[in-house]
DNA sequence: ATCCTTACCCAACATAGTGTTGGTTATCAT
DNA sequence: ATGATAACCAACACTATGTTGGGTAAGGAT
C-alpha cells in the first residue's frame, strides 16, 4: 500500500545525486508535533508504532492497509489521519528516527583516526564507535532487518548508505583518495559505502547471529584488506 | 502504485535468505503466452513497454496507475489485463527479462581466471566479459537506471547483486575464500558483491558517464585495491 | 477473397482503499 | 469541576482495481 507519497516531487527528472531529498515536515505534523503532551496522543502513537513493526514484519512493506494498521492497533481508522498524513509518512518519520540515533555516533566516526586502524591491524581491536554502531543497528533491528531487505525500502537503504556508512568509508579512506581530484574518487566512495551496507544486510540476514563486536572486527577486516593479496601485484596502476 | 504483489506469499516470517522467490507463472500468462504469434499482440506489447518506460523515469516506480499507463500507450485498460495480472506482474516480467540477458555472461565470468586479473594488475587490461557486461548494462540503462536507484526496487537490486555481481565476485575471491569453512565467508562474498551493484550504482547516478571499458578498469582497480594501502598492515590477522 | 479466430475496444460493475468531514463521547490537564 | 482535546463513529466523495459481456475489427490460414 506504502506508495512513494503523494507529495509534489520537485521535478526528480535527472536527480544526479538527488539522495537527499526530504520532506522537512508536512503542515499537518507542525500543528500537531506539540500536542505531544497527552496521555492519549502517545499512547496511540507507541500503539500505531507496534502494530507497523508487527505488520511490516508480517507483510512486508506493501502487504497491509492503513485499515489493517488501525485494525491491529485497535484504533479508529480517522485517528490515524490525525497523527499521520498517509502511510509513506508513517514510514519516513520511523525511518528517520533511526537514521537520526544513528546520526548521533557520525561526529565519532568521523573522527576515527588512522592510529586506531593500525592498532586494529596490530592487535585485532576495532574502534569502539564501530562496535557502538552494531550495537544501534542491533537495537532497531526488528523493523531494520525488513527495511533493509529486498521486501524494504530502497530509498532507506540509500539513505543508510550515504548518511551512515559513508562516514566511516571516508574515515578509512582517509585522504589517500578524499583529497585525490581524480574523478575515480567518487566512485571508490560509492564502492566502499555499499559494501558496508552490504555486510550489514547480509547480518541482518542471518538474523543477527553474530555479536556487535564480532560484526566491528568483520568489517574493519574485510574492509582492510585485498581479495588479491594472495596473489603478486605491481601495485598502484588503477587510475 | 505498484504494490509487492497480491499473490499469496509463502509465510516469509523469517526468510533467513529468501531471495529467490519467484512466482514461476501465474496461470494466466501460461495460457496466453503461446499466442505471441499475432502482430496485434507483440504491438501492444510493444507500446506498454514503451510507455511503462517512459513513466517509470518520469514519475518513478510507484508513480503512476495502470489508467496511467494505458493511457499514455494508448491501449484500452481492459486489454492490459489481457496480458498481465497486474502491474508487480509486469515490473517483474521486465526486471526478470534484465536478469535474464546478463545471465548470458554467468559462464563466461565464473570462467575468468587468475590469469586474467594477473593480466589486468599488469597491463590494466580487464577481461573482456567484464567490458561486455557493462555494455549490456548500458543497453538497459533507460529501465536499469531507475531500478537501481532510491526510487527503485529492492528486490530487484538484490536480485542483481545476487544473481550477477555473485558471479564475478567469486571468481575475483577465487578459491582464497570460497572454499575457506569459515562462517566468514559468506560475508566476503556479500560484502564485495554490494560493493560491485554499488559501483554500478553510482555509474547510473552519473548517467552512465563513463565508457562501458572504463567502468571495466574501475571495477577491476578498485577490486583489487586494499584501502589500507598506504598504512603498514600485518596481514592476515582477519577472523 | 473468404472465413474463422481472436485481440482489441467499450461500458459497466463490484470491490477495496483513501483522505476528509461533522457530530458525539470519553479522557486529560489544571 | 470544567474547558480543551483526542478518540470514536458513520458517512462521504473519490480513485484505482480487477472482472465481465457484447460488439468491432484486424490477423492468419486456406
Amino acid at each position: 500500500m506504502i506508495k512513494s507519497s503523494t507529495l509534489p516531487v520537485p521535478s526528480q527528472e535527472l536527480q544526479t545525486a538527488a539522495y537527499g531529498q526530504q520532506l522537512t515536515d508536512s503542515g499537518l505534523r507542525t500543528e500537531t508535533s506539540r500536542q505531544t503532551k497527552d496521555r492519549r496522543s502517545l499512547r496511540t502513537k507507541r500503539l500505531l508504532k507496534e502494530a507497523f513493526a508487527q505488520l511490516i514484519d508480517e507483510r512486508g512493506l506493501d502487504g497491509f492497509s492503513v485499515g489493517d494498521l488501525t485494525d491491529r492497533a485497535d484504533i479508529n481508522r480517522g485517528t490515524f489521519y490525525a497523527h499521520y498524513h498517509d502511510m509513506p509518512d508513517l514510514l519516513h518519520l520511523f525511518e528517520e528516527e533511526i537514521i537520526e540515533c544513528l546520526t548521533c555516533l557520525k561526529p565519532r566516526i568521523q573522527a576515527v583516526t588512522i592510529t586506531q586502524l593500525l592498532a586494529f591491524a596490530r592487535n585485532g581491536t576495532p574502534p569502539q564507535v564501530t562496535v557502538e554502531l552494531f550495537e544501534l543497528l542491533q537495537e532497531h533491528g526488528s523493523l531494520l532487518r525488513v527495511l533493509c531487505g529486498p521486501n524494504g525500502d530502497a530509498k532507506f537503504q540509500a539513505h543508510l548508505r550515504d548518511r551512515v556508512c559513508i562516514d566511516l568509508v571516508r574515515s578509512v579512506l582517509y585522504d589517500k583518495y578524499t583529497r585525490d581530484p581524480k574523478p575515480l574518487t567518487e566512485y571508490y566512495i560509492a564502492y566502499y559505502a555499499s559494501a558496508m551496507l552490504g555486510l550489514i544486510q547480509h547480518w541482518f540476514v542471518r538474523n543477527m547471529k553474530e555479536s556487535p563486536e564480532e560484526m566491528a572486527h568483520i568489517l574493519l577486516s574485510v574492509m582492510m584488506l585485498r581479495p588479491g593479496d594472495h596473489i603478486e601485484l605491481k601495485g598502484g596502476n588503477h587510475g
